[in-house]
DNA sequence: TGTACATCAGTGAACGCGCGTTCACTGATGTAC
DNA sequence: TGTACATCAGTGAACGCGCGTTCACTGATGTAC
């Protein structure tokens, strides 16, 4: 104990990192303060000196989540780009891969916490929105097209049905890997078909 | 107490109603065994005359749910062919609509538990993966195609575009109704084009 | 058909446990002089 | 620059509470004779 400022960021920074983790794979309300603040390292008491609640924790981590999300995006765009390759078929091909599929913990926070985010916190919820919305609007910058509508509807079409396919295939990927697989590749290669030729 | 086996009978599937509600809205792990035996009008002493434990509770729950879908499923082809209706189309009309997405208690448990389902017990996640693996087989029956690989295909994506717009739009319904209706809307946009010309 | 008794669905208190949160305390950090 | 002291991140025990589950008990149902 006793420790500096410049530690004390770095450890709420951890404790974010490590519920984000937890939260996404288990579920916010399967995973407790005492477990969750033990993963970052520490011991339940101190994590009231960072959030006054363990809500206060969730909308931090979402809004944690989004900026990644974003700054993932950003990073594919910017690979693809120095690869001269097409970034709107590489986003889809990594969106609906095995990889992807089995990292809910770093994978994109849109589908991670697509199904719990209703049940969570005002302040969590609205940054969700916020992230998707955003999502869309960079999704959007990538389809061709002089409509900016029209794009966004396009945006919107291929997203929603790369969530869908992803979620479904991650719940039962347990139970029936075979049926996962085939709704995973099956989705991979009808959003490939139905943006071909969106992207610039 | 002191009560015939007919209405033991009946007693235990108002148990398992009121905790598909309960489940489905809330989430398994927010949902006490006494909340829910009250919410069915019993203490919840007696719940362990009928089931084992509360993850026996929650496999009951998804394959009355898993059926349920069936039957309504039926029900909608019934209803269409009656009327002369494009089934096809009423059921995706149906699903992507505001009522649907604000009735999760009773509507689609696939989209309703496609979340959850990962961290359920295995005899649960069993049922929800038959329910979907059928759900695929009735939806590709309604489309027309004399290769059944292909009709398939066709259900596979369709069903995924649907559950993640369904999905999403309610994720975000409460922070920003108008991304979800544009979302709701647009999915059903897109799908019915996608599906057009599909059913026989 | 009537009586005696076993069954078992439902009651409500109790179990140990982990939850989110509070609190008195510790001691290195960081500031004031 | 050196000393005295306030700050506050982290500790670990404790709080009340609701969880899933167990249990002794009740009494109408349903069966045996």
């Amino acid at each position: 104990m006793g420790v500096s400022k410049q530690q004390a960021i770095e450890n709420k920074q951890a404790i974010v990192a490590s519920a984000a983790k937890l939260f996404r794979d288990r579920g916010v309300a399967a995973v407790g303060l005492t477990e969750l603040t033990k993963a970052a390292g520490f011991t339940q008491g101190g994590f009231y000196n960072h959030f006054k609640s363990k809500d206060a924790l969730v909308a931090a981590v979402m809004d944690d989540a989004m900026e990644g999300a974003a700054a993932q995006f950003a990073a594919g765009i910017e690979a693809s780009r120095a690869k001269a390759a097409d970034p709107l078929r590489r986003q889809i091909e990594w969106y609906l891969s095995s990889d992807h599929r089995a990292d809910i913990e770093a994978g994109c926070p849109l589908s991670g916490f697509a199904g719990d985010v209703r049940r969570l916190g005002e302040e969590a919820r609205q940054s969700y929105a916020q992230g998707l919305a955003s999502n869309f609007n960079e999704l959007a910058k990538m389809i061709d097209g002089e409509n900016p509508q029209e794009k966004r509807r396009k945006a919107m079409a291929l997203f929603s049905q790369m969530v869908g396919s992803l979620l479904l295939s991650r719940a039962v990927v347990e139970a029936d890997p075979a049926l996962a697989d085939e709704i995973l590749e099956n989705g991979r290669r009808q959003v490939l078909r139905a943006s071909d030729g969106m992207s610039p």
